[in-house]
DNA sequence: TTGGTAATGTTATATGATTACACAATTGCG
DNA sequence: CGCAATTGTGTAATCATATAACATTACCAA
């Protein structure tokens, strides 16, 4: 491997056409998005099959710019700096207006961790989806 | 029949035909089933639609009998004695054989809850399901 | 009996994701 | 450069998961 940054950070100028599409509109966006309607969204781009979006949406969650959310079948563009750096991630889902929140808590993924260990299962992959009331719907 | 207690205690007796044929299968299965499996097996008994099986299945997770594995958008019987008294269950899931154990554990629902409320989030359903390889798969 | 509630049956449709195959663009190397 | 390997793209078809809409039936209680 040479010395360029090709490891796991990726910018936005090493990202396809319809990666960058894709990125976009997930970034513009203020919530998580169904592939569906990121697909609607870019008929106009010439986007015309699933498959456009999902292949995008491969590459970006490897990349580790956009996380899936799989208690909504929905994707989020990531939004904590170093998210890569942390193994396991919490999201707040909020159930009146859709916002995600990222969480990461070190602690979390140790106790995890050792839950997991306590039965003899190796954890590979944690999908940690907390529902309820964010804090400005929590306040209503 | 004349004695009937439906409080939040279910004992399969309560159960519609439905109800009793959808969970059999669950409960006879040794991993968790997609609602479209379980309508396959249950042709032969009559079963024509999914809302037939989606229908008994909303019942028995509202009863607590049932559980549903987001990540796997599939359902396994609940094995956990008591489980309805715990808020906080996660999942572990092995990626080769398929097999799903419960784990509840009271302190991580109030690290959970602590994190969300940190943000200033209430929290009220969580999901948790980790992904990685049983003990018996681990030693391969 | 009569009316309300819960359960069921059936058809159609909505939503989410993948398979299969053809072709173009890019990269890496001799 | 010339060529092959890899990666990305386009398109159609299909599979998989879940719900909407509406009619009917079973059951229980006033
Ligand atoms: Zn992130
Ligand atoms: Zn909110
Ligand atoms: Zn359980
Ligand atoms: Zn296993």
């Amino acid at each position: 491997m040479s010395d360029h940054h090709h490891d796991h950070h990726h910018d936005t100028a090493a990202l396809t056409k319809n990666q960058s599409l894709v990125m976009g509109q997930l970034s513009s966006a203020n919530g998580p998005l169904s592939a569906y309607t990121i697909l609607d969204r870019l008929r106009e781009h010439g986007f015309r099959a699933p498959l456009q979006v999902y292949r995008a949406l491969d590459k970006l969650v490897e990349f580790g710019m956009v996380h899936r959310l799989e208690s909504l079948n929905a994707f989020v563009a990531c939004r904590q700096p170093g998210c890569d750096t942390h193994e396991t991630i919490a999201f707040t889902i909020c159930e009146t207006c859709g916002q995600v929140a990222e969480l990461s808590d070190p602690e979390l993924a140790d106790h995890l961790k050792a839950l997991a260990a306590a039965t003899g299962f190796v954890l590979k992959k944690s999908t940690v989806e907390l529902r309820g009331l964010c804090r400005a719907c929590g306040r209503a």
